[in-house]
This record gives structure tokens, sequence and C-alpha cells, in this order.
DNA sequence: GACCTGCTGCGGGATG
């Protein structure tokens, strides 16, 4: 069906010699005939006009009055941009439609106006949304809306974000039962589920699944080193030289890297060499507002040669004159590569072009199967979860703040969000239960009775303040301790002693983990914003630094998430392995290591794991590759570990990569697996993950982490208070000490369960590794040798560089990569 | 001496 288009907007098109597009007008039919839809798209291409085409028909008229369309982007800048996107059209026009946006930084004064006389068009944020909804005059607010758009759902819908997402639409649905939903995505794995996710809560479940004719396909190399490719490593130094003339080459290049640390070194690095002076600036999340708002503008501008940076440009505003996206290091996945493949020329008929830049011999065989699944067109990107009790936790307060309900009600209401189909009434209770009095080991606690029971049986909140801390306290982003970080002028030096207070004020140059400043002692010097700095000192919130011109800076380690190594790419991965009639297709470099590991060992093989053991030193090594990410290779070597131990292997440690995993001890583990006193069948076993996981937790500091997560969102503990901000250590402690009482008096609440599921889920990687303890059982290869393996060789290097579990610290394992090598030709 | 890993996103409002 043709949809009906205004005359004034087919005018509007006509004069600037556009007609609409297939997918703005596949939208807007879609509209028309009473359905929501869910608009998957890459990046660009006029996805905002098409997201607002519906909008802009419904109001041509003027007559509308209230609410009409509510936007939601996973970033505010994304809010502002669209706004003047969108104020353009209108404006030229000459449509009667106010647009505003409202995020964090709207003035009190303007939310407060918009209550009262909110616009047709409001772009705002999913933590927006769950305010809004939170206040008693949401039902007039919004009893007008038609249409809700979502944009880049696909970012938001595998976090806690996206779960308190899904329960605000379900309350939406219920306010606006006209509502329909447009929704934007990129590419993923399931299209299907992700229209599921939109339609669940809608009266009106028709969504209708539109795909936009995709442009040229997407052309990707990897570098042609002509330099030695390292065994080891992430810093990808040796290819600084070949990517400067790359950017020179270019006309504008984006590079991307895995970590914050990374994109210093990098950036380092190209500055050293950058002889003609070109304009090459640093982008990540560490970098103060402004720093990285000027980056932007410059970018947008096209002032700049080229921009280092992490996946804070993975989303947000198109830049058009991209021609060239660097990857550097392990692409992970190949749904993450094409996102950011996209970001390379918007035009929709030139094919985007990327250049792999694998750190070392490993990752060039996930280079090599990025790109083949990139020709696929294979997505790979995660799929949403069923939904948190910390999160629903908090919804529950924030309905409970909008007007007392009863419960059998919004049982019925938060069932209709997507992650919360399936709860069942008795885990309802028990999210209630905790919300009104914390449950039964806090019962007695005053400040965790957050609800009352009016006597008609409607729940309500216990106390104006309790609304006061939930509006505060908002949201499901849970950061680290973070330290503001200031540059000062260096002290004075006397006698080689630094005197003199630290210089005040000083410009900010960003934030950073407060853990890392633990690890410094004054003086040290650090990479922090493409500079090298000295550390002068703490005071209260903030670290102060100098300028330093050392040669040899330390490399702020700091604490963000992981990447995981996509399961897809993994199985390629060992498919290419497996597959010497591939191999020609990579660098000799990587070729000839994998014939030596056939002739010296064997290769491992797609269907079963290989399992080496040798002597070095003083200590029995075994070294698996299971090829299932870092994660899950260091819980399985945690309890690998415990195995060993109670089998009277005497394990002293393990280190895990990607790709590997290595455990050692003084035990002869060749001779323990030949004389069947050890059996490799029964060390893999898949009833580790029973009792052996739950006894690893129990002791585990990483299960206090979690929890402290969880407790901030279900808003057991507040992260702010009005009048004063709470310190991460404060409440690291408090955190500590519920954990503890729970954990003792009441095992099951539902804060521990979330905590269990949570790391599970992130930390552990339980799911994969029970995967592939599934798929290796009775096919473990295992070869004894008589000394380390060539594909041994890169998770050994590691050795050393990590902490190390166990009773004893190898000192003597820190040797060099090239005596490695020469040991595992036999030639020591 | 080094071939040094670990991302991003948001966030009251009533009162004086």
């Amino acid at each position: 069906m043709a949809p009906h288009l205004p005359l004034i907007i087919d005018d509007w098109f006509t004069a600037r010699g556009w007609t609409p597009r297939a997918h703005q007008r596949d939208v807007l039919a879609s509209y028309q005939a009473g359905a929501s839809q869910l608009l998957i798209a890459p990046t660009g291409a006029g996805k905002t006009l098409a997201g607002f085409l519906p909008t802009l028909t419904d109001l041509v008229d003027g007559q509308f009055e209230g609410l009409h369309t509510l936007y939601i982007s996973p970033l505010k800048a994304l809010a502002v941009d669209v706004q003047r996107n969108l104020s353009t059209p209108i404006a030229e026009m000459g449509l009667p439609i106010r647009v505003e946006t409202r995020t964090g930084d709207t003035s009190a004064a303007k939310r407060a106006r918009q209550r009262v006389k909110p616009p047709q068009v409001l772009l705002t944020t999913p933590e927006q949304l769950a305010l809004l909804i939170s206040h008693p005059y949401a039902e007039l607010m919004f009893g007008t809306l038609r249409r809700v758009v979502l944009d880049e759902l696909h970012a938001l819908v595998t976090s806690k974000r996206g779960e308190l997402l899904s329960l605000g639409l379900a309350r939406l649905a219920r306010l606006a039962p006209d509502m329909r939903i447009t929704a934007l995505s990129a590419t993923i794995a399931q299209p299907e589920m992700l229209r599921d996710w939109i339609a669940q809560p809608l009266p009106q479940r028709r969504t209708d699944l539109l795909h936009m004719a995709g442009g040229a396909p997407p052309e990707l190399s990897i570098l042609q080193t002509q330099e030695r490719l390292p065994w080891a490593g992430h810093s990808a130094v040796y290819a600084h030289r070949e990517l400067y003339e790359t950017i020179q080459r270019h006309k504008t290049t984006l590079l991307f890297v895995n970590t914050r640390s990374q994109a210093e070194m990098l950036f380092q690095g190209l500055w050293d060499i950058n002889d003609d002076m070109l304009p090459i600036a640093l982008h990540h999340g560490s970098l103060s507002v402004e720093q990285r708002r000027k980056v932007e503008a410059a970018m947008a501008s096209g002032k700049l040669k080229a921009v280092v940076c992490t996946s804070t440009l993975d989303l947000g505003i198109d830049w058009g004159d991209v021609d060239l996206v660097v990857q550097v290091g392990a692409p992970k996945g190949s749904s993450r590569m094409l996102q950011r493949i996209g970001r390379a020329n918007h035009r929709l008929d030139d094919p985007s072009r990327a250049l792999l830049v694998p750190s070392n011999r490993f990752e060039v065989l996930e280079c090599e199967a990025a790109v083949e699944a990139v020709a696929e067109g294979h997505q790979d990107s995660e799929d949403p979860m069923p939904g948190g009790y910390d999160v629903l936790a908090q919804h529950v307060l924030g309905m409970a703040c909008a007007e007392p309900f009863l419960a059998n009600d919004l049982y019925a209401e938060v069932t209709c969000a997507w992650p919360y189909r399936d709860l069942t009434r008795e885990k309802f209770d028990k999210v209630l239960d905790f919300v009104a009095t914390g449950g039964y080991a806090l019962r007695a606690y005053e400040r965790y009775a957050r609800l009352k029971q009016n006597p008609d049986g409607k729940w309500r909140h216990s106390h104006p303040q309790v609304a006061q801390q939930y509006r505060l306290n908002i949201g499901t982003i849970i950061e680290e301790p973070m330290v503001r970080v200031r540059l000062v002028r260096a002290r004075g030096q006397k006698h080689g002693r630094t005197t003199g207070p630290i210089g005040a004020g000083g410009r900010v140059l960003g934030e950073m983990e407060e853990y890392f400043f633990g690890t410094l002692s004054l003086g040290d010097t650090f990479m922090f914003g493409g500079e090298i700095v000295a550390f002068e000192g703490m005071k209260d919130n903030e670290a102060f630094v100098s300028r330093a011109f050392s040669k040899d800076p330390k490399i702020p380690s700091y604490m963000g998430g992981k990447f995981p190594l996509s399961t897809y790419l993994a199985e390629r991965v060992r498919r290419i392995m497996d597959s010497p009639g591939e191999w020609p297709k990579l660098p000799d470099q990587v070729s000839d290591w994998l014939r030596l590991q056939r002739d010296l060992s064997v290769l491992p093989r797609r269907d079963s794991l290989l399992v080496e053991t040798f002597p070095r030193g003083t200590n029995n090594f075994l070294v698996c590759y299971p090829f299932e990410g870092r994660l899950a290779h260091q819980t399985l070597g945690m309890l690998l570990t415990r195995r060993l131990e109670r089998m009277r292997a005497r394990p002293l440690g393990f280190v895990a990569s990607e790709y590997a995993l290595a455990i050692w001890g003084l035990g002869d583990l060749s001779a323990l697996i030949r004389t069947n006193r050890l059996s490799l069948d029964e060390l893999f076993s898949e009833d580790m993950l029973g009792d052996d996981l739950e006894a690893w937790l129990d002791e585990s500091a990483l299960m206090k982490r979690t929890f402290r997560n969880c407790a901030i969102i279900a808003g057991l503990i507040e992260r702010r208070h009005p009048g004063k901000e709470k310190t991460g250590r404060q409440i690291t402690m408090s955190s500590d000490i519920i954990y503890d009482v729970l954990y003792q008096h009441e095992p099951d609440h539902i804060l521990i369960e979330a905590t269990r599921r949570d790391a599970a889920r992130g930390l552990l990687d339980i799911e994969r590794l029970g995967q592939m303890l599934a798929r290796i059982r009775h096919h473990i290869v295992h070869k004894p040798l008589h000394q380390i393996s060539p594909l041994a060789v890169p998770v050994m290097l590691d050795i050393g560089k990590e902490p190390i579990f166990g009773e004893a610290r190898e000192s003597a394992m820190s040797d060099a990569a090239d005596e490695l090598i020469r040991e595992a030709l036999g030639e020591r």
C-alpha cells in the first residue's frame, strides 16, 4: 500500500530534487496501516527522517495538542543531534511542531515547563523515561502519546538499560493504549526476536519487520606487514610506521582500538613519527567531555586527518568524510566489526573500506575469520536476556512513586515487558516484598521499608523522601570509583626531594579509576590524554599530575569491561587452523608457525580439545586450547586447579588467554595421565559447574563486587544523597557488609539470586564454558611432549604478567619469546 | 628490556 504523504511534505522533497526513499515510505505506510515497525538499517542513510515522517505527517495541520512522539536514544548527544536534523525540515516546511530535548543536562525550569506544557515531540533517554513515569502527572502527560521512536535499539536491549526501558514501555502502553512503536536498529543476528521485544507490551501487537536494502558491500583487508609479527602482546607497535603511511594516503581515518591504554599507546606512537605534523586526535571515555567535544567538532568540520578511539565512537553522530576505518587488535565479533566499518563513508552506494591490524600472530587468525564473516554478512550480536530482579525492584519502587498500585495489576503490567514475560508471580512477590521491607534479613531496619500498603490493599511509597531518593539514584549504569585528573605545575625540587604544595586548580584532563592511583607512587609517570605525565599527589576526589618527559611511562591499567571473542569467530578460527588448505592465504609467519605445530605436536581439531603436557624447568605444564575467550578460560582455570589439587597433582597456578589455558604444577602430569591416575575426561567433566563452582563462588571476591552493582540498582544502596555525593569506597564498604548479612541469613534473597545470575553471565561466562565442555566430552586429544609446543608459546609468554594464583610465583618464566621458540624447536 | 589490555552509556525537583 502506498503511504499518504501530505502535499506540503511532498513539495518539500520535490523542491530538493528528492523523493522519499523506499524505507522511509515503508515505515510511513506501515504506520498508516496501524502497525508498529522495526527498521533494520545501517547508520546514516536518512534513518532519522524515516523514524519521524509519520510524526510530521500526523502533525502537519497543527491541530494536535500535547505530546505526540517520544524519541528515546542511548546517547544524550544523539537526542541533540536529532533535534538539529529535525528542525531543518520542520522550519523549511513551516510546520507548527515543537521539538525539545530532555536529558540530565536540561535545566530544572525547562523540565518543569515540559511537564505542564509538553512539546509535541520530546527527545530523551531511557533514564528520563523512567523519571517521567515515576510522577503522578505521567498519566496526563502521556495520555495523548501516539508514537514512540526507539533509536539504536540494538545497543540498548542487551543491557540492563534495555530491561529498564522495556518496563517503561510496558507502563507507557498502559497510559497510552493507542501508542505504536517505530524502532531503528543496526543489523543484528535475530531481528525477529527484537521485533517480539517491541511488540510484547503493545495492545495492538502487529509489528512489521522492515529492512533497508543495503548499499555496496564493505571492502575489508588485513594489513600485510613487512615487519616481524609479535608472538604475544596487544600493542601493535610493529605497525605504527605502516599505519602512519596509511593515514597519509587517506583523507580521514578512524582508528578503533579495544582499550583506552591501547588508544594512548597508538596515539603516542603515531605522534612520535608524525614528521608531517598531521592533525591526529585521541578520543576515549576517560578524557574530559570538553576535550572530546573539541575532537568531535574538529572531526565534523573536516579538520582532522585521523582519530584514535575506543568504542566511544561506535555510536552517535555521523561524519560523512571518513574514508577508512582501521581496527587495531582483535575484531572480537563480526557484528561489532560491521558497526565500526559502517562509520566510514555514508554515501550509500560507495563501499566502506576497512583495514584490520592484528597485534600478534594469533590475532591474524581472528582477523581472517572476521573478514570472511563480514563478507558473508554473518551477524553474531548478542541477544536480549531475561530481565534482572534488581532492575525490576527499581521499577517497582518508581511505580509506587507515581501512584498507589495493586500487586495484581503491576504484575500483569510488567509481564508485558519482553524480558519479564516469563516472570513468575512468586518471584514478582519476592521482589515486591524486598522493595517493601528489604526482605527477611533486613526487615528490622526501617530504612529498607520503602513501601506501605493502604487499607484498600494498594502499595505506595512510605515517605515522600523515598521518592526523592529514588529519582536521585535512577538508572542501571554503575561506574567504578573515579577521580578527576588535573594538570598542574610540577612541584619544586630540592636536594632530590619534592617540596611545596601541589599547585591548585589546573585543567581537568579527564577521569580515571581510583584504583589505578593506588598502584602509583609520587613522581611515577604514565600516559594520559596523549601526554606523559607525572603523579603529583591526590586530594579528595582529585589526582594531580604534571607534564613529564619520561622515556619510560607506565600504562594506566584501567578497570574496564572486556569484549568477549564471539563464539562464531572462535569457531571460524578453529576451522582455519584445522584446514591446512586455507593456510596459504595467511602470512608466511603465521602459516610457518602452524606447520611447526603440526610437525612437533598436533593441531587442535575443530570438534575436539587438544591438551598438551610437558615439563619445563622444575614444573610440569598442561596447556589446552578451547578458544572460548578469556573469561571462560579463567573460570575453567579456577575450577581445574581445584580439581587437580584434589587429585594430588599439586597445581601451582594458571594463566588464561583468549585462545588457550596453561596450568602448571609440581606433579608429573604426563605420567599421571599415562598411568591412568589422572583421567582427562574426568578432569574436564561438566559436573565441575555444579558443586565446585558453588564452592569457589562462596569464597570469591567476585560475588561481592557483583552484588554491589545489583544492590545499587535495586536501591538498597544510594549512590547519591541529597546534598552529598558518596565516595566509591563508602559504597563498597556498606555493600560488603550487607552482602555478608544476606549471604549468612538469607542466601536465597532475591538480590543474591540476581548477583549469581550476573556473575555467571558477565564475569564467568558459565554458559559458554558449559557448551564447550559438552562439545568436547570424550573428544579430548592428549599429546605428551618433551618440551613446549609452538602453539603454546603465546600463552606461556603471558605468565608472569598476570597475578598468579597458587602457592608460588614463577620468576624464571619471564624469558623472551625467542628463547621459548628455540625450545619449542628442540634447539635447547 | 619488554611484544605493558580490557568499552560505553545516564543520573531530582520543590522551595526560598
